[in-house]
DNA sequence: AATGAATGAGTCTTCATTCAT
DNA sequence: AATGAATGAAGACTCATTCAT
């Protein structure tokens, strides 16, 4: 019977009939409304409930697809560091950029308004007061954060060559991402202390600075 | 013998007779330990349970003393704050020191074995990541940092009418303390990164650079 | 076996199956569980654990159902007071009953030994007590008051105008009202002051004297 | 040293000296407190806390005087029934009044403004909902109850006699206290539904019935 | 695959009581 | 006699997980 059953009985809309969606759409949605709930919510204020409800979904059905709760903030992890690693590395690929575009480029997309905002950087920030405890986080973290150095420092050094600069390639990489990191503490913590704009041009500055 | 018997011991066995405190040495003494507990077992790690066990004091006590859990982590962060502050600020105050000096001695405080180890950034840690659902938390944490700015914008704007130069103080000083608190963050999300001397040394280049 | 199994037997053995109930059926049951801890244990002496204990399930079953225990009570009282109301005024309607009849049938109601005993008089002398600090509760009890007063009042006047005589007919409501709940309320301070024949005899000759 | 000794250190005001009264006079104060505390918050709103609060004195010095709540708690209700009793039957002892004038005292004193308020009734119903659960008040109360019988019983037959009447005036004693006790506890699960006067009027008619 | 009823360990809070001062 | 710091049992509520349907 292809036929859509119907609940005969008074139901709000269609969520009363049993949705069946293959595991991996299921586990898409389950990640997205994970992150919505970090976002809405806190780390510590997310809940099976709160996911499973911004989910419009019964409450078993995250340990029915991910074991349990630590299981599906990984893989929510992962997927948000995986997205993350796309927009910005991925956007250099394929492309033949001046270095300076590409670096511009990786800071710019740090301080777009997609970004950075209260929603978005709340996610993080759950992931970050998480880290601590989570090894599995731990982990993912620290790819990232290595896939980041070692972009920005080739992309300093690539700049250096071309000027025929000497700088300390490693610092300045390690600089840019506190610099960016930092900002988005401080923006997380109270969003009234400075504006994105503010942010932008203080990490452009740096990198003029660095090649002064 | 007078002496009146001090717990002294670790152990379970000296808990058996009750020891009586000030209040105030009591609220400072439960401070301290919430803090520990914090670096031990992060915040939502941390409950009533973990921090007077880490007092070597019964679970009613923070009540007694406090009110509320909720009420002894707010005095908590206020009393890391002002040691944080006394520490920074305080140094500065009475001595003639020149302005690059102030601006070195407050960014070197930072990256001091004392403050800069996984235990201490571990408290910050655990507040940041309740700042976002504590109006009171925000709060204490928008003075320290407006307080903060403000220094070293003033430092800034010091050392570059003294150089006669002209520089966006208030950009250098928002920069430098996200520079710092980057470092900070990144830090206790994966200590291996990178050492607090390179982050120490980071800092220092940037404010060479400023000048430059 | 087709069988359900139920858990009829009485013992710790039948709780190791997981029994699931719709949750009409589970909260009727809760509900009946509460009024039997309460006219067992009294309306302070009820606890989470009292009526789960009673109702054969686990502690965390009635903020499932009810989200808090306030909310199980009034729900009680509110199931206690319409059991009450159906049964004594839903057995005057269509009927063609005499209004001297109606009268004690609805007094008679009060001293029936299904009724007037210590376990059920508990229920009531409990919520009693609640209603103090319960303003949920103090409504349901109002509209309770009204509607027995009312009745009362109108079968007062009907037999007045029946037999020729001016008689206060909210005075004889009031009182009759009072003396019948007097009566629940000594006999829950002490059962062993009067019987229940002596009380129900003492209503009635109220009633006599009033037309007499 | 006869001068009473100051606390030299800035306090609200002479609480902070340490007052000392002979343990009479403290019980006495506290078992006031008692009452008062469970007019304002209800019986089970009572804790020690509550009443050392009213009775400004520190936590401890209940257990002090009376080895526990409870038996605070009972001497209370003994002493507030004590009072009760001297108020009622005391009056009407040693004057030569006729005993409908006596009858007429005893019933009116239940409905005097003085009496018959929120507050005062609040502590009897205080009491009341506490005496299910203990033998020591069932004992006070019963005590009380078969006193005011006999004495109602007496004055019922007094005045039959008087008037060559013949009155069940065991019924008529039961009746006259039921109508009262069930005046008050409606009136305190809802003041709202009658007046004192009204009750008042329904008790003398109750009276005036009984010997049409 | 999906639901949601049921469980029970864990958490904060209340409060009568104890006891050092 | 009086204080109030300290205790710990008991209570209501939260929430990840289990499992019958």
């Amino acid at each position: 019977m292809a036929t859509t059953q119907r609940s005969g009985t008074r139901g709000k809309s269609a969520r009363t009939t049993r949705h069946r969606e293959s595991p991996e759409v299921r586990k898409k949605l389950l990640i997205e409304a994970t992150m919505r709930s970090i976002a809405k919510y806190g780390y510590s204020g997310t809940t099976i409930e709160t996911i499973c409800s911004e989910a419009q979904v019964s409450r078993g059905l995250i340990n029915h697809h991910f074991g349990s709760k630590e299981e599906l903030i990984t893989q929510s992890y992962k997927a948000l560091r995986d997205e993350w690693m796309f927009q910005t590395h991925g956007s250099l690929r394929g492309s033949y950029l001046e270095p300076e575009d590409k670096l511009h480029a990786m800071i710019r997309v740090n301080f777009d308004p997609a970004m950075f905002k209260q929603e978005y950087l709340g996610i993080w920030a759950g992931f970050w007061s998480a880290i601590g405890k989570s090894p599995a986080l731990r982990t993912l973290n620290r790819e990232l954060f290595d896939k980041d150095r070692d972009t920005y420092q080739q992309i300093f050094e690539e700049i250096a060559r071309k000027r025929g600069k000497t700088i300390d390639a490693r610092r300045a990489a390690l600089s840019i991402i506190a610099l960016i990191d930092g900002f988005w503490l401080e923006w997380c913590l109270d969003p009234k202390g400075f504006t994105a704009e503010e942010a932008e041009a203080a990490c452009m500055g740096f990198v003029a600075q660095t090649f002064a």
